[in-house]
RNA sequence: GCCGGGGUGGUGAAACUGGCAAACACGAUGGAUUCAAAAUCCAUUGCCCGCAAGGGCUUGAGGGUUCAACUCCCUCCCCCGGCACCA
């Protein structure tokens, strides 16, 4: 046989494949389905690097096997279009993010299909068309209906090289996710998501996924549940005579603890600056300095408030505080280690307990009681209670999520405002049912009715952010002034757009949608007539059985999407109400310097590059055997030959007559090692297995050997099995059986040790009793010499494994 | 600081439920083949002692449980990831 040439063989079959559709997955079916689902791109520029198709190969192999067992397999792919490069990109060139974007999806597709996936092109999506975004929009308003969506103007993230507001997900340590650049706060106006309706679902759901732990607590620990109690504390009037000492009377301060049990130990009390009781209580005396702390925390960033300097500040109000467990009169400070949008933005300090509050007792000479806790949490909660002070209560670190973005290539938001409507609204003029729940939670914002939608995105000329914090789509005045879809009144469209996560959180129903339209309409495009609500087909093939992704997603991505999914759940609109059964993680791959790759450091490995030297499949196998799926690891460019060599011997196995090697252990354990995703340690069996089949394999093992190996590396598995004589796919073969009984009769080493060191091995056969062992060992020539003139005091026997004499 | 995951040859790593540590591969060394090279094939390749037969040691460190520990328990060190003044 010549040489293996990838060249040759890896085209066209990629041509065969997709002409024979045989990786389409067909909407009806008597198999069972399964859903095996990547975590679609954003198509960048630069095209994929190496590490990219670790994850896609993983979910390929995944997907073969699968449709070998028998099932009808969705393993669709798409584009996560909409987003910040392409709209900059247009910025400085002056070319459309369409245009651009198209082109580098072309590019994209090219290398996946180059990499021999077996997508269902016919499925493909992009959460650019407005055929897609219509649905996002859709959703939107569903959830805008059920009062998740309100506008308010708030202090938010702000990133000023995006020029955009950002949700507190995408600050990592005080920085843009995006570009690295500080974030500041801005006051503007904003559409937020109340994804803290969802915190004690989304926490609870979590036990029933088989996601890895890791992720799991990363979402537990950025839900952030504490449980505790809220307690009431009355002003007092303080001793001072203040001229506004009146407006001072029967205020509270609410605190939110979870150590109520410590109260007695409050000497003293905490609000953040930018508390609005400040303003009340604050005594003239104190005027002053107060106002001064809070422009100074106001000038803080969140690196200097947070990440900073930790060394404790604040200013005394002038006023007091009752205890209301002992009655004393406390002082009442505020500080910036108390943060404004967590429980009341008030403490109760009880410096003997927390750390904090006595860094802070310390330095401002406060009393620090010790005291005996003769109560715990729940009784201390209870006494409380009866005192009518305190309530029980559950806190949670999440917040609402910043919905708008002050960019252009994103999808529009499908609200207009109408000052008439909410005069309407205000005044109460209006008949029940008139307005739906987001509308009178936002009054004069009103929703799109469906058949308007898509609201498409304008062309625009330029698409500069204004850094004003209103978005470059409200220069566009043809498109902004509209006409109310309630009054037929003159209205205003939002301008801002949704953040890039917003087609992620859905897009896994796209494909199912998108799959029932191509057969009717063979449309490419999605549309308007499928309907999401109690669809069949969605109840059908979902949720997603098998994701795979990065991790940084875990409080993106993922908790975004199982938070829409969730809400439309509860909107009865789907039947489920978590996304995706099970996840697996990828590890990043590094340049081989150990570094992430990255244009700029120029150590980016393009797989093109690769696949033209070692073939596909080549590059398929290294990626799988290189390591764990899940670790990150560098790319070594010398590894790569080692998975060549191998399909190299694979090519050059001899058919010679009998089929003497037993394949049963080989079958069983890349069968094992795909389902738990451990892919390397199956390359490896499959090594080991062609090295010891070198002097020949009969053409039975062959067949089977090739059908475990077609998932890995589908060409060359595909042309060896159609010379062998074939006619049909190996990819509609069967994934082929094994006997666990055939395994367990062959002969296997017995293991012989003598005070648990090993002296000597033995071959044995399969089910030998002890006493046999027993007699085999002491008879065995290495053996004996250890046990000359020892005494057998005690023999350990594990069938089939090893004989142990303690002398 | 808290949470999660790790630490095994020159390198990437493997080891089921406690049962031969280092599978598989890269690299290296020697040899065969070749005019030569590539490719391929064979051998060696954890460390130490020994001419050898053989023996001893070894999974971050120390201790423990056990006939037997990479695996379980305790103490500590280091690395990676996440969160971080969350009351």
């Amino acid at each position: 046989m010549p040489d293996y040439n990838p060249q040759e063989i890896e085209k066209k079959w990629q041509r065969k494949w997709e002409e024979e559709k045989i990786f389409e997955a067909p909407d009806s079916s008597k198999k069972p389905k399964f859903f095996v689902l990547d975590m679609f791109p954003y198509p960048s520029g630069d095209g994929l690097h190496v590490g990219h198709p670790r994850g896609y190969i993983g979910t390929d192999v995944i997907a073969h096997y699968m449709r070998m067992k028998g099932y009808n397999v969705l393993h669709p792919m798409g584009w996560d279009a909409f987003g910040l490069p392409a709209e900059n990109y247009a910025i400085k060139t002056g070319i459309r993010p369409a245009i651009s974007t198209e082109k580098n999806i072309k590019r994209f597709k090219e290398q996946m299909q180059m990499l021999g996936l077996s997508y269902d092109w016919s499925r493909e999506i992009n959460t650019t068309e407005p055929g897609y975004y219509k649905w996002t929009q859709w959703i939107f308003l569903k959830l805008f209906e059920r009062g998740l969506a309100y506008r308010r103007k708030m202090p938010i993230n702000w990133c000023p090289s995006c020029k955009t507001g950002l949700a507190n997900e995408e600050v990592v340590a005080g920085k843009c996710e995006r570009c690295g650049a500080e974030t500041g706060k801005k006051d503007i106006e904003q559409w937020v998501l109340k994804i803290t309706d969802y915190a004690e679902k989304l926490l609870k759901g979590l036990g029933g996924l088989d996601w890895p732990e890791k992720i799991k607590e990363m979402q537990r620990n950025w839900i952030g549940k504490s449980e505790g109690a809220d307690i009431m504390f009355q002003i007092q009037n303080p001793k001072s005579k203040a001229q506004n000492q009146k407006t001072r009377d029967n205020n509270f301060i609410k605190v939110f603890t979870t150590r109520p049990d410590t109260i007695f130990g409050a000497t003293f009390m905490v609000l953040a600056p930018e508390h609005e009781l400040v303003e009340k209580i604050v005594a003239p005396e104190q005027f002053d300095e107060v106002r001064k702390y809070q422009e100074e925390t106001k000038n803080k960033s969140d690196i200097d408030r947070q990440l900073g300097n930790k060394e404790k500040t604040g200013v005394f109000t002038g006023a007091y505080a009752i205890n209301p467990a002992n009655q004393k009169e406390i002082p009442v400070y505020i500080a910036d280690y108390v943060l404004p949008n967590y429980g009341y933005g008030a403490i109760m300090a009880v410096p003997a307990h927390d750390e904090r509050d006595f860094a802070f007792a310390k330095k401002y000479n406060l009393a620090i009681e010790e005291v005996e806790l003769d109560k715990t949490v729940e009784q201390a909660t209870k006494w409380l209670e009866k005192k009518g002070c305190a309530k029980s209560a559950v806190n949670y670190k999440l917040r609402d999520w910043i919905f708008s973005r002050q960019r252009y290539w994103g999808e529009p938001i499908p609200l207009v405002f109408c000052e008439k409507c909410r005069k309407e609204i205000e005044k109460g003029n209006y008949k029940k049912g008139e307005f739906n729940k987001g509308e009178l939670l936002n009054p004069g914002w009103i929703a799109l009715p469906e058949k308007d939608l898509p609201l498409t995105l304008p062309e625009l000329e330029k698409y500069e952010p204004t850094g004003t914090g209103e978005s470059p789509l409200a220069q566009e005045k043809r498109w902004t002034e509209t006409i109310c879809p309630k009054c037929g009144g003159r209205a205003l469209r939002e301008t801002n757009t949704m953040p890039q996560w917003a087609g992620s959180c859905w897009y896994f129903l796209a494909y199912v949608m998108l799959g029932a339209q191509n057969k009717k309409a063979k449309s490419k495009k999605l549309n308007s007539k499928f309907k999401i609500q109690n669809s069949k087909l969605i109840k059908h093939w979902l949720p997603v059985d098998f994701y795979v992704g990065g991790a940084e997603h875990a409080v993106l991505h993922l908790l975004y999407s199982r938070f829409w999914i969730k809400a439309l759940y509860d909107a009865k609109i789907i039947d489920f109400d978590e996304p995706f059964k099970k996840l697996r993680t990828i590890g990043l791959i590094l340049a081989p310097d150990g570094q992430k790759m990255s244009k700029s450091r120029g150590n980016v490995i393009n797989p093109d590059d690769i696949v033209k030297e070692y073939g596909a499949d080549t590059f398929r196998i290294y990626e799988m055997f290189m390591g764990p799926f899940d670790q990150p690891i560098a790319w070594d460019p010398k590894g790569i030959s080692g998975a060549k060599r191998f399909l190299d011997k694979v090519w050059r196995m001899e058919v010679s007559g009998t089929d003497n090697l037993l394949t049963d252990k080989i079958v069983k354990k890349v069968t094992e090692d795909i389902e738990a995703g451990k892919f390397n340690t199956a390359v490896a069996a499959m090594m080991e297995f062609v090295n010891s089949a070198s002097k020949g394999i009969g053409k039975k093992n062959l067949e089977i050997f090739l059908r475990i190996l077609a998932p890995f590396a589908p060409h060359v598995s595909e042309e060896l099995w159609q010379k062998l004589g074939h006619r049909k796919s190996i990819f509609c073969e069967k994934w082929p059986a094994y006997n666990q009984k055939l395994i367990k009769e062959q002969d296997l080493s017995l293991i012989i040790q003598i005070n648990g060191k090993v002296r000597g091995i033995i071959v044995v056969p399969a089910g030998l009793s002890e006493n046999e062992a027993v007699n085999l060992a002491t008879e065995s020539e290495s053996v004996k010499k250890w046990l000359k003139n020892k005494n057998i005091q005690k023999t350990i026997f594990v069938k089939d494994r090893l004989i142990n004499f303690v002398v």
